[in-house]
DNA sequence: AGTACACTACACCGTACAGTTCATAAAAGG
DNA sequence: CCTTTTATGAACTGTACGGTGTAGTGTACT
C-alpha cells in the first residue's frame, strides 16, 4: 500500500508523433473511463485489471505501463471523476446563483440542474459511494474529499444573499452544509447513494420540500 | 449468489446440554461477533473466512457447518446487527420524546444519546457504510434498509407532538426525514460514514445547529 | 460401554487475480 | 534502408481464497 497518486503519465515518454489526439492519450482515455465504468459498478476488490483491460481494448500490459499499478488507476481515476464533478457542480452554481431574485425559486433551479447532472451520468454518482466504500483503505481518498469539498461551493453566493439581504444566516458554510443535507443530503439517503432508483417525481417533491424548510429556517425575519 | 438468508442456525441440532450458555451458541456468537468485526473493519471481499475463524477461535469447517457460506454470515449479521441498533434507538426515542415540555430541549437529548450510543460501538457505527458499500451486490441488503428504515422511529413521536400543537406540520414522517437529514446526515457527512473521527464538541456543534434549523422551519407560527 | 454429535486439524481442489517476462511489432531517427 | 527505442500482447508465476472431504477427538446423554 503506497498511497501516492503520481502526478501524470509515465513522464514524457511519447516519442512523437502527437497531432490532435496521440495513440497513446487514446488509451489512456479508454483504460480510464473502462476502468470508471468498471470499479463504478462492481467496487474496487471485485474489479479486474484483466477485466479494464478488456473492457478498454488493451492488453493488461499497456494498463500496467501507463498507470503503474491497479491502486494508483483507482486513486487517478477517482480523483479525476471527483474533479470534473465538482467543477460542473462549480459552474452551475456560479450561472444560477449570480443574479438572485426570487431566492427559493433559484436555489431550487439550482438544485434541481445540479441533480440532473449528476444522475445523468451513473458512473458519475456512484463515485460518491465508491469513494466511502473505500476511504478506510485508501487515506488519500479522505484528502481529496475534506480539501476540496463540494458543499462549500454553495458558501459563496449563500453569503452573498445574505449581504444583500435575502438571506438571514452569518454563518454561510453552516447554511451551505444545512442546505446540502436538506437535499443531497435527502436525495442519497434515499436513493441509498445512487443503489435505488429514484424517478423525478420523487427527487423533485424531496429537493422542493427540502428547500421550502431551508428557506423557512433562513429566509429573513420581517 | 443466492441472497437468500437462512432463517437461523442449522435447525435444532444440539442434542442437549444447554443449561446457561450452551456451547454452539457461544461458538456461534463468537462467530458473529468475529465476522462482524472484521466485516466492518476490512469490508466484504477483503475479509476471508479464514480470518474470521481464526479471530473466533474455532475451525473453518465449523464455521462453514454454522453458517453455510461467507454470503449468508455476512448478510446475517448485518441483518443482526441493523436490528439491535433499531431497537436500541427505538428505546432511545420512546424514552425521550415520550412526555416533552420543551420540544428543541428533548429532542437535542434524543438526538446526542442516539449518535453517542451508535459512535460508542464503532463496529455498529461501520456496519451503515458497509451495508452501503455491499448494497449493490446483495439485494437483500436494500430490502432490509427500506422496510425497517431507522427514520420512521421518529415520524410517531413528531406526530404525537404536531397533534399537541408544538410543532407546526402535517406530514411527520418527512419531518421525520428532515430532522434526520439536519443531524444525523450531518454527522455521517462530516465524518465520511465513520471514517474521520469527529471530536465530541464538532458533533455537539452540528447536532445543536441542526436542529436549530429544524426548530425554526417547524416551530408553530404564532 | 456405547451412541450421537459438535468440533478440530489439515489436506485438498479449482479458480481468480496482481504483477512480470519475453518475444514481437511498430515506429523514430538517421 | 537499417538501427534503436518503445508499445504491445500472450503466456506465465506466485499466491490467496472459498469451499469440501476426512479422519479423529472431546463430551454429554442413554
Amino acid at each position: 500500500m503506497k498511497n501516492v497518486v503520481v502526478g501524470q503519465l509515465p513522464a514524457e515518454s511519447r516519442a512523437g508523433g502527437d497531432r490532435a489526439m496521440p495513440g497513446w492519450r487514446r488509451k489512456q482515455d479508454a483504460i480510464a473511463a473502462a476502468a470508471l465504468l468498471l470499479f463504478a459498478r462492481d467496487g474496487y476488490e471485485r474489479t479486474s485489471v484483466d477485466a479494464i483491460a478488456a473492457e478498454a481494448g488493451v492488453s493488461k500490459r499497456t494498463v500496467y505501463s501507463h498507470y503503474g499499478d491497479k491502486e494508483n488507476l483507482f486513486l487517478l481515476v477517482l480523483a479525476e471523476t471527483y474533479g470534473t464533478m465538482r467543477d460542473r457542480v462549480s459552474d452551475i452554481v456560479s450561472r444560477t446563483l449570480y443574479d438572485v431574485d426570487d431566492v427559493e425559486e433559484s436555489l431550487t433551479a439550482c438544485v434541481r440542474e445540479i441533480v440532473r447532472t449528476i444522475t445523468q451520468a451513473p458512473e458519475r454518482a456512484t463515485v460518491v459511494r465508491l469513494a466511502i466504500s473505500e476511504a478506510p483503505h485508501f487515506p488519500a481518498i479522505t484528502d481529496i474529499w475534506r480539501n476540496r469539498g463540494i458543499v462549500s461551493l454553495f458558501a459563496e453566493p449563500l453569503s452573498r444573499l445574505a449581504a444583500a439581504g435575502l438571506l438571514d444566516t452569518d454563518d454561510p458554510v453552516l447554511a451551505a452544509e444545512h442546505l446540502s443535507a436538506l437535499t443531497f443530503g435527502q436525495v442519497n439517503n434515499k436513493s441509498m447513494m445512487g443503489t435505488v432508483h429514484l424517478t423525478d417525481a420523487e427527487t423533485d417533491r424531496v429537493i422542493t420540500s427540502g428547500i421550502r424548510v431551508f428557506m423557512r429556517a433562513y429566509a429573513p425575519r420581517q
